[in-house]
DNA sequence: CGCCTGGTTGAGAATCATCAACATCTGTGG
DNA sequence: CCACAGATGTTGATGATTCTCAACCAGGCG
């Protein structure tokens, strides 16, 4: 099972590299998911110039820090990304999973600092957008500030559907709503809804879904045992993409008893 | 305990009366929170030129409902205003109190229809921004631009905080942080930070906090028991702010013995 | 006055966390 | 290629927190 590695590219969603630096977000295949097509050519030209395309990050490299001055959004090109802030007491809170075409860090926009703390959860590229700059190109593109409006305002209407899944739905309810959020992530970007490599740890899992380790280790184990996914270490395939829906969605009918 | 009425408003915050339809930006006492003061005196009055102040809406009234266009976005003016949503499932799930000084509706842009619905909690007056106006506006505007950049992350950032007190902590600690909340969201307003009025009934409490109204009443009765509360009604007074914070931070040190 | 909504309190049940042991994977160095 | 160590993941037993169900109380309104 853990040799699937043909059906799709773990390192990003390009038909070019996409570690190239000279790709633009003209030729970007993922300009459909990062900048919903408002723009024309020129425009898109202009965006282009503000930013900024480094070298690919290493996993656990760090986009930003927590508490660092803002300057930038990050669009992820190819991997995929986490962020996760420190509360005062001390724990770890991740706040978020970015995969491609997705856009991270526009927590630190109302206080000019980040709100958290990014970093690559395996190798990624970034193109990372000075803010200032796009505030100024904004000024000028009517369009780009629309857009941009959209973009942090689906990012309020995600983390409130998120609210709701942690503050009214149980453990399976939960881990079957991420692996459905990966999935319907992936098939945006044209890869497999069925099957899927997960980045990032159980650990992670959850402590963004509020769970232990063991209970999220349990819950798919059980997914497995009824048959609604296949687990193979991070290698993650839906069975029955009917059923995970309706225990998503709160079917109480998965007592497996 | 109940009749200490005297020492704040419970209509508002306004030195004018909060229902004046003549009131504008230039002279709203709120005008420090709402938009922080990167304006100059003529970009004011453009603001409030294309700002529709309506008749006090009555206590459960609609600002605007969950998947209507999307229009504009509201700053509450006096009273306040609760925004929920209601899932696939059919359950509700409250995702925010707004209180003078605070904008609600920004979930609707992404998707150009509300996320959500918002209603008055009790008697209140709001401020209706369209926000096709306020783009264009915005245009011309760089500060005000940023600034709705900056209110925007804001609530971002809240949610995010808002889901580690969802993920992480205990009944307590979120019963704790809210009254915390709503303490600092009075002083901000030049209330008492000690002493005031829940606007929002103990379901809607244990709904957005994820707890169910026993575990809410339980708590303020123990926070009471405690010394940490004064709890009358939807009346609060916080006669230890200080073991409130650390309540809130989770000093396990209240068991009660 | 009685009804209805909203709030409080109690007893038992369920979910998930904790603690603990064990298994597996990864990468390193021999 | 194998052996080993540390990190990561799985599974089991037990217990705590919170939910559920139920009774009861208080206040507002017809």
């Amino acid at each position: 099972m853990s040799e699937a590695a043909n059906t799709r590219n773990p390192d990003g969603t390009e038909t070019r590299c996409p570690h190239d630096y000279q790709i633009n977000c003209a030729n970007c295949r993922l300009n459909g998911i990062c900048l919903p097509l408002a723009l024309d050519v020129h425009e898109v030209d202009q965006l282009d110039e503000i930013i900024q395309r480094s070298r690919p990050l290493q996993k656990g490299e760090h986009l930003y820090r927590q508490d660092q001055p803002f300057t930038s959004v990050f669009a992820v090109r190819s991997g995929s990304v986490k962020a996760y802030a420190i509360t005062d007491s001390g724990q770890e809170q991740v706040t978020g999973f970015y995969f491609p075409g997705e856009i991270v860090g526009m927590d630190g926009i109302a206080k000019n600092k980040y709100a958290s703390s990014a970093r690559a959860m395996e190798t990624a590229a970034v193109c990372e957008i000075p803010f200032d700059k796009l505030g100024e190109l904004s000024q000028r593109l009517p369009s780009l500030q629309r857009h941009f409006f959209q973009l942090m305002s689906q990012e309020i209407a995600e983390d409130q559907q998120l609210l709701t899944l942690l503050s009214k739905n149980t453990a399976d309810q939960r881990v079957a709503a991420l692996m459905l959020s990966i999935s319907a992530r992936n098939k945006r970007r044209k890869l497999s809804a069925a099957n899927f490599r997960l980045p990032m740890s159980r650990t992670d899992i959850g402590n963004y879904l509020g769970l232990t380790v063991e209970t999220v280790s349990r819950v798919l184990s059980r997914f497995q045992k009824l048959g609604v996914l296949a687990v193979d270490n991070k290698e993650i395939t839906i069975t029955d993409a009917e059923q995970l829906r309706s225990v998503a969605d709160g079917a109480a009918g998965i007592d497996g008893g």
